[in-house]
Parts: structure tokens; sequence; C-alpha cells
DNA sequence: AACGATTGGTTAATCGATGTACCTCGTGAG
DNA sequence: CTCACGAGGTACATCGATTAACCAATCGTT
């Protein structure tokens, strides 16, 4: 950084630059934007003028004047006391910045405990101009959200299975189906005959296709689920739904969750419990999150690559938002990752 | 939501407002501000317009001419294949998130890999003028950040212990060799006498002072450390040192780690190895995760409040900002919190 | 030599909201 | 009756960057 840029107590402006290169503001626009006509000498002198003051365009002039902010928004909802930061954000939040930062845009970041308040969040934001599209999370069958950004004119993703009659793109998560039916296939390949399944809740889409595939893939084979227990993601609730299928006649000898924060919670109940996974019990979750495999036993768990479907949100939506990016195809579905969490079903 | 709205194709802007509202767009603005003098009745009028129409004033707008834009920047440095998305983060992040929302601003959340890249990050935003402000986490011993956000003019919030000599202002995490030393002394009560810790990257500040924390605790009772080995945080590291610590000639009876991920990847490599938790190795963490009370073994771990921290440096931030906040005092220090994965040493 | 085309810029309007300076009433005092 | 004053608003410049429209040289052509 150069004296001149030490002299500038404040945010140096276009102007400074124009006075520094000895141009016109719109010349040193020009030269940024590659628009007009500037000689290449011009040109880098304008530009060697910039970095030596350390200018870029005011990101919230290039905003008024374009009515693009460069900053799409990612709206997290949790009830309160759902399992710590479920670390599913994390690694969709990874995926999606993975593809904005290089392109020069931010991702806005806001905590919901609620549909209405994650509306009015919506709401706000684009009444204010504050963001150009946004991700849309944990779709639900009846879910008000794309409809309210397309009538407020916000671009936006919704991360869930395609859907025929949709009013804003969808990225899928792939054939979840397909996922949940590879898990009971291996359990029952295993022996297993009585599984239960630890779902999420109940008005979240993809609880509905998760469980049906369950429960198909059951029937498919003559069987019929020991019990499907609905929770809203919370440790108690995984928990006290692990503690319950134990406790019932005739226990399951294995347990498939909806994700692999509550799988992971349910391996320690049932160890607590004094059972062994996979000896007397065998787990299996859902999302293929690092931390399964930190465990012992590493957790068994259908890898939906969480954080590439971040970075194929990010960049339809990117498009919806006038980038030129090439769509990211989403290769393949949903995979069983079969580790240490199952095993031979007891007797 | 009227009609009117809904005939607006577009974002409506103050104009329209005080169009409806049958005044100047001067006293539009007043409404909102509270500034100028507006009779009670026309104040309301405005309003209602305002709300009828769904209209808000504009943040790119706003931001250009207060030269603020009611955005703080957190920005998560995180060399690739580092545990996960660490869950530290997600809590800080919610921490600070519930501080803003209330109070209109908004969390822009970046990742990058290396230090040379968050610092041209930094010069970025500043120079785009994207944020009013920044957090920084995992303060190093010779720290660049502070100097180059106060050369960019912008507020920053270290979160570190509290430093004379600071260049910008620092949230305490508390005397963390307080926490670390409480976590010793229970050790040393259950009888363990070989004890080892592993530690974070060596330039990381809170890596040292833990660390020397441990040493001089270990040394107040006569003894020495089993072993220190420092790692990056990956999950390999931390899985290595353990496996190392466990083959080392008259293993260690104990293993402290300098946080929760890498403590659980340590109970998992513990397990893997043939060994129980906690009656033959006994492991503590640092952070108190939730991620840590799900565990079976529930994991002994020392709590430093992460959202608490989050929170006071967002208020103190704000405060930089020019916010009417007062100070969220950060009480009390780090508390070990003893559950199930320490126990009596062996023999 | 005169004219059109081309090169290399500049001028000025604009985005939406804000705030200062100013204007216009109505009223009460002198 | 006139003037000062306050209540209640309005006109306009401004924040920083962008861009359409325009202009001044210069060059090549016939």
């Amino acid at each position: 950084m150069s004296a001149a840029a030490e002299r500038a107590g404040r945010r140096p402006t276009i102007k400074a630059v124009a006075t520094a290169a000895g141009v016109s503001t719109a010349a040193v626009s020009q030269a940024f934007n590659h628009k007009g006509r500037l000689s290449e000498a011009t040109r880098r002198r304008i530009l060697d003028a910039a970095a030596d003051l350390g200018w870029s365009p005011s990101a919230p002039a290039a905003a008024l004047r374009h009515a693009r902010t460069r900053t799409l928004a990612l709206v997290v909802r949790r009830p309160t006391d759902v399992l710590g930061a479920d670390p599913h954000f994390s690694e969709l939040i990874t995926g999606i910045e993975g593809e904005l930062a290089p392109r020069g845009y931010g991702l806005l970041l806001h905590l919901v405990t609620g549909m209405r308040e994650e509306n009015a969040l919506y709401e706000r934001l684009a009444a204010e101009g504050r963001v150009d599209g946004a991700v849309l999370t944990d779709a639900r069958d009846d879910d008000a959200r794309p409809a309210l950004l397309a009538r407020l004119g916000l671009p936006a993703v919704l991360l869930g299975s395609p859907d025929g009659r949709a009013v804003v793109p969808r990225v899928g998560l792939g054939d979840q189906g397909a996922g949940v039916a590879e898990a009971v296939t291996h359990l029952l390949d295993l022996g297993h005959r009585r599984i239960a399944y630890i779902a999420g809740p109940p008005e979240l889409q993809h609880t509905r296709l998760r469980r049906g595939a369950f429960e198909k893939a059951l029937r498919a084979a003559g069987l019929r689920p020991f019990a499907v227990l609905h929770t809203d993601f919370s440790e108690r609730m995984a928990v006290g739904a692990t503690e319950a299928l134990l406790a019932a006649p005739g226990r399951p000898t294995a347990l498939v969750y909806a994700n692999d924060s509550m799988a992971v919670c349910g391996i320690g109940t049932v160890q607590r419990a004094g059972h062994h996974v996979p000896r007397d019990v065998s787990v299996v979750g859902y999302d293929n999150l690092p931390l399964g495999s930190w465990l012992h036993p590493r957790l068994t768990t259908v890898d939906q690559r969480v954080q590439q479907v971040g970075a194929a949100a990010a960049r339809l939506l990117l498009g919806l938002c006038g980038e030129e990016v090439e769509d990211l195809p989403l290769t393949g579905r949903p995979k069983l990752v079969v580790r240490e969490s199952t095993g031979p079903a007891p007797n």
C-alpha cells in the first residue's frame, strides 16, 4: 500500500482515482468495467492509480445503480433447542460459499426459529433490497416461500426433489428414496426384520419422501415397519424415541434415522442402555456428515453430498441472478455408505 | 399485502410512498426516521401508505448516504480438510446472529483457507464498503489483522484474552488457563499421572495459553506432561496423535484435547484401539459443544460458553459501529463440566 | 481541401434516500 | 394592520458509481 493510501484517512472514492490518473470518473469506471473505449495506456494508468490508492468500486453505490447487491441470503430455520447448530447446515454453507466467493458474491446468513419469522425476514430483505436471491432449505409439503419470493421478485432455489409445478427452480437432493431403500435392503441382507424409523418433523417434504421410501422398501420384502416415530430433530426427541423403541416389546434390531445428528444421539442412547452397536442393534443415519466417521463405531449412513448440493444450488441461483454460470449437474443419487454401525441381526 | 403492492411490478420506492400519501419524499423519510417536524396525522398517513405498499428504505441507498451498511463480517479461516465445519463456529455464529438480528444488522459470512486470503478479503470488504465491522477469531500471537483493519478504518473485535496493547478491542474468552487447570486438577484427583495434551496449531494464541496452563498445572503437582502434540485441528492429525500416544511406552491414562471435535475423534480412536473410556483412558475436551453430550460416554469438557462469547463480541462491535448497545458482560470463567469420559486412573 | 469515420475520451443524468436550508401558511402580539 | 414566529412541509444537493449521449482530435480518402 502506497503513501497515498496512507494519507487518505478515509476510503478513497472514484474521484480520487480519477484525479490521480488525470482522467474523468467516467474513464475510471470504464477502465474497471471494460466498457467504453479507452486506450490501453490510459486503462493501465487508471488501474495502477486505483491499485495504488487501494480503491475498489463501492458496493452500495454499485448496488444502488444496478439494483443488484451481489449478495445472496441463506436463512436457517431452527426451532429452539434443536440439535446444536445442525452440522448439515455447515456443510451446505461450505458448498454454497465455495461457489459465491470466486464470483465476488457474499452470503448473508440469518437464523430464525419459525416459519412466520422466516417469511417476514424475506419480506424485509426484499423490501430493503439487501439480497439478490435466496436459497431455501427444508421444503415443506405446502411451502409458502416459493410463492412469496416470486411475488417479491426475488430469485430463489428450493432444495428438494424436483417437482413439476414448481414456482421456483429446485435443486434435487437426488432420489432420496433410493438411499433409504438401499439402507433397508442392506439391513434386510444382514438378517434384520424388526426395523424402526426415526423420522423428522412430518411437515418437511423430505420426511415424507424418506419415510415413504422406508415403508415401501419394507413392504416390498413383505414386512412392515417395527415403528415410525416423528421428531423435531431435537436431541430430546431423538433420545426419547430411541429409548421408547429399545423398551418396546420385541425390541427392534435396527434403527434408521432421518439424519446423522439424530443417529449419533441414537448410538449414544443405545450404548447407554447397555446394548452394543452393531451387535445388538444396528444404526443407520442420513447425510454422511464428517462427524459420523469420527465415532466408534463409524456410522453407516446415506451420502447425499450436501456440499455438492449446496454448490449446485448456488450455481443455479447465480444463474437466475443473471450471472454467466454453467449449471453444476448433480451426478448420481444418494448412496449408502456402509461402515461399522450396521452388522448381522442378533440370533 | 394490498392490491397496490400487487400492482407494483417492481419494488416500490420512496417516491411511490410519497405520491400515495400525497407528500414529498422528504416527508416520508422524516416519518421513518423521526427527524424533522411532521404532524402526527401526516406521519400516520405516510406510515400507512408505506405499509400498504410494503415499502422499506432501500438498504443500498441508505448505505451510500451514510457510509454504513448495517452488515458485519465474520470470516471463518479453515485450512482445507479441517474437522468438517467445526461446530465451534456454528455456536459462535448463533451467538453473534442473535444480537444482530433484533437490531436489523446482517451477518456476512465468508470462508477462507489461509491467512493471506483472509487479509485480502478484509481489504476487499473494506474497499468495497460492504461491511461496517468484523469479528476476528483465532487470535494469533503475532496477528496482523488488528493493525490491518485499523488501517482500513474498519471496526473490529478480536476474540481472545484481553491484552494491554491491543489495537482493537477484545472479547476475552475468559481465563482459558483456569478451565484447563481445573481439568488437570480433576484428572489428578482421579489419580492420573501420565497425562498428555493434544494441542491446536502452535501459531494460535489460545493454543499457547491452554498449553501453558496445562504444563503449569502439572508442574504445580510436581509432574511433567506425558507429551504435548500439536495438530492443525484436522481429523487426520487428531487420530494420528491419539494413536501415537496410545502406542507410546508407558501409555498415558488421560488425554486432554484442545477442542471438543478432536476429543470426539480421540474417544473414537481410543475405543477403536480396544480401550475403554474412561476405564482405561480418560478424555477431556474444550468448548462444551452440544455434540459432546450426545456421545457415550458423554464428554467431560471445559465450558467456555461460545454462544455467549459470540453475543458479547457482537455487542461490542455494534457499539464500535455507533449503535447504542450496552455491553454484555462475560460473567465467570471457563468451567469444567465433568461428565462420563473421565474416571479413576487404571490400577 | 473537405468530409466521414474512428479513436479516446468527457459531460451530465441517474439510482433511492437523506437532511439542510428554505418557504408558506396561520396566529397572536403590539 | 403588520410583523415575528412557529408549525408543517418542500426543494435541492448529496452520497459514489455507472452509462448514454456527446464532443474533440486525428486519420484516411477521394
